[in-house]
RNA sequence: UGUCCUAUAGUAUAAUGGUAGUACAACUGAUUUUGGUUCAGUUUGUCUAGGUUCGAAUCCUGGUAGGACAACCA
């Protein structure tokens, strides 16, 4: 598989820690997400990261609910977190949560307070913000930071009984910012500036309930569940990055089990957007219809879309990491699932937006039943049988009443081949009193059919087809970039106003062949010449729904334009 | 006007002191009963100025540029 790769930093690191003999070799990661929200493709990067790293060194991976803030968490969430995670391919050795550590936690910030590590503050937020000064200002001491450690230890006590309210009271972290020497890193960290270790939040948690109304704050949860779990490599984004001082403190402080942090670039993707904030706001606001819109950039849209699990691999297998921050463009992540669906996906014929085709010299009543290749790019596929008949339909945009030199389609006098069946010679057509053509005559040569073709014809052009008679319809979604722009939250001004306004088409009656009742929700299928599509969820028996994954690639477009 | 992180084609990513390579994108051409696939080929790059060295993308120093950090979020 990856026979010649080099390394990445992160395999570096534990490579070496390996050789080492750090942690016997052990090798135990974690993926931590929030139960806030839904996962996207940038949290599919940490995920292949975490679990890859584990299984490619021998180790294993936790899955972790960082469920510390119980006012925007979830159990909603924590199902669907799980459901993405095993649809990409990945299982966890336990599931665990933050809120199992609750009591140890607790604890931890107990022995902080005995060793006069950590105090009471009844400051307001403002006060505290300023007495953490600024980078190149150390902080000035609030009022309470000299309370004495059983003071601290009682109050600390009853912030837990829920004697106080909401705001009234933290438990900060006493870090002396004077031990660190002038212009070094930790002296300006505003991290180290006495950090919140807990506030009080009389809030119902997911897990948890009614027995705690003081909840750990990231730092002092994060770093704390790792060493119980015995965590060797933490794995996070570059914004963690100067929490790492603070990180390392809190464990070195209460001698725990020194799990270490390393930090890699997040994820960007061109036209789209990947914070979650942002995302929320696209399904408050109705720019999408909820987090699995085919649209977005999450698993669960993704998925909807008709992306595979395998091709979201691959797609963070050859972006690599690395620490430098990067804009991933989207062409590689369709390149991708074309590139699998070409193996995999069968061929079948739907005619999006269509117009009538009579062949004028064939028998009226006649049926005739053509043999098509259900992938040609898999023997094993096999075959099937489809109808040809005298009256078809075709896509509109392959006849041109005056066609350039380079059309190889139908058109006046133009000679084209029609997918499985006969080469056929236009004629002329009908136009309604708007100029619309509603009818177009062709002429076929008997001698052509697919499979026995005598007719020592070569045509340029192939294009799909129909039977008026046996196609059903069903509706087809076509999707685009939701953004038309190739990095929406960094352009000027409200990201939305770049949402692609063509970004949803529908096509209420698109007519498809009659093999495609069968499908179920989720089957992969190439709609020939047109492109790759899915099964919606939305799907019946009575109205078929298929969701445009991809278009194929198409030079044609390009040539067109010119 | 502090500290930290980063800097290789358009976008990503290799080269770990010894020929700057790969993928996507773009462009040619061949093949093709999908203007798909496949195949062959082309264009485009080491932020900058010094230094060390026989030799520097790589090591050192200074600059420049981009990003991060001062939430009772994670």
């Amino acid at each position: 598989m990856s026979e010649e790769r080099s390394l990445n930093f992160l395999e570096q690191i534990i490579e070496e820690d390996i050789a080492n003999g750090v942690n016997d070799g052990r090798v135990l990661t974690r993926f931590p997400p929030e139960p806030n929200g839904y996962l996207h493709i940038g949290h599919a990067k940490s995920i292949c990261l975490n679990f890859g790293l584990a299984k490619k060194y021998g180790g294993q991976t936790n899955l972790r609910f960082d469920d510390t803030n119980p006012v925007t968490e979830d159990t909603e969430y924590v199902e669907s977190i799980k459901a993405d995670i095993q649809w990409l391919g990945f299982q966890w050795a336990q599931e665990l949560y933050a809120s199992d550590y609750f009591e140890q936690i607790y604890n931890f910030a107990v022995q902080l307070i005995k060793k006069g590590l950590a105090y009471v503050d009844d400051s307001t937020p403002e006060e505290i913000a300023a007495s953490k000064g600024t980078p190149t200002q150390i902080g000035t001491p609030t009022p309470y930071r000299s309370r004495s450690i059983e003071e601290n230890l009682d109050l600390f006590e009853r912030m837990k009984n829920g004697e106080f309210k909401d705001g009234e009271k933290v438990l900060r972290a006493k870090i002396e910012t004077e031990q660190f020497e002038e212009g070094s890193p930790e002296r300006s960290n505003m991290h180290m500036r006495d950090p919140l270790m807990y506030r009080i939040k009389h809030a119902h948690h997911h897990r948890t309930g009614d027995k705690w109304c003081i909840y750990p704050m990231y730092d002092f949860a994060h770093g704390q569940s790792d060493s119980i779990e015995g965590i060797t490599h933490s794995i996070c984004t570059l914004e963690f990055i100067p929490h790492r001082a603070l990180y390392n403190w809190f464990i070195a402080q209460l001698g725990i089990f020194p799990s270490r942090q390393y930090e890699f670039a997040r994820l960007n993707l061109t036209y789209t957007v990947m914070s979650k904030r942002k995302l929320l706001q696209l399904v408050n606001e109705k720019h999408v219809s909820g987090w699995d819109d085919p649209r977005m950039p999450t698993i669960s849209g993704l998925r909807r879309r008709g992306f595979t699990p395998a091709s979201i691999r691959e797609f963070c297998e050859r972006i690599g990491v690395q620490k430098r921050e990067n804009v991933i463009d989207v062409s590689l992540l369709e390149f991708l699932v074309r590139d699998e669906l070409n193996k995999t996906a069968n061929r079948v014929m739907a005619v999006l937006d269509p117009v009538k085709l009579v062949i004028t010299d064939y028998p009226d009543d006649k049926v005739e039943e053509m043999t098509a290749d259900n992938n040609p790019e898999d023997p094993a596929s096999g075959t099937r049988t489809i109808l040809f008949s005298k009256t078809l339909y075709i896509e509109r945009e392959d006849f041109m009443e005056e066609p350039p030199k380079k059309f190889f389609r139908l058109g006046p006098g133009l000679v084209v081949r029609l997918k499985n069946a006969y080469i056929i010679k236009g004629e002329s057509f009908d136009k309604d009193e708007n100029g619309n053509i509603t009818t177009i005559y062709a002429t076929h040569y008997p001698e052509s059919k697919s499979g026995g073709d005598t007719s020592g014809l070569n045509v340029k052009g192939t294009i799909h087809w129909v039977s008026a008679a046996h196609a059903k319809t069903a509706e087809v979604r076509l999707y685009d970039r939701l953004f038309n722009t190739p990095d929406p939250g960094n352009e000027e001004g409200d990201f939305k106003s770049y949402i692609n306004p063509d970004s949803l088409t529908v096509i209420p009656n698109a007519l498809i062949e009659p093999s495609l009742v069968d499908a179920k929700p989720g089957d992969k299928l190439q709609f020939l010449r047109k492109g790759y599509f899915t099964v919606d969820p939305d799907s019946t028996a009575e109205k078929m729904v298929f969701n445009r994954t991809v278009t194929l690639k198409d030079t044609w477009a390009k040539e067109a334009k010119k």
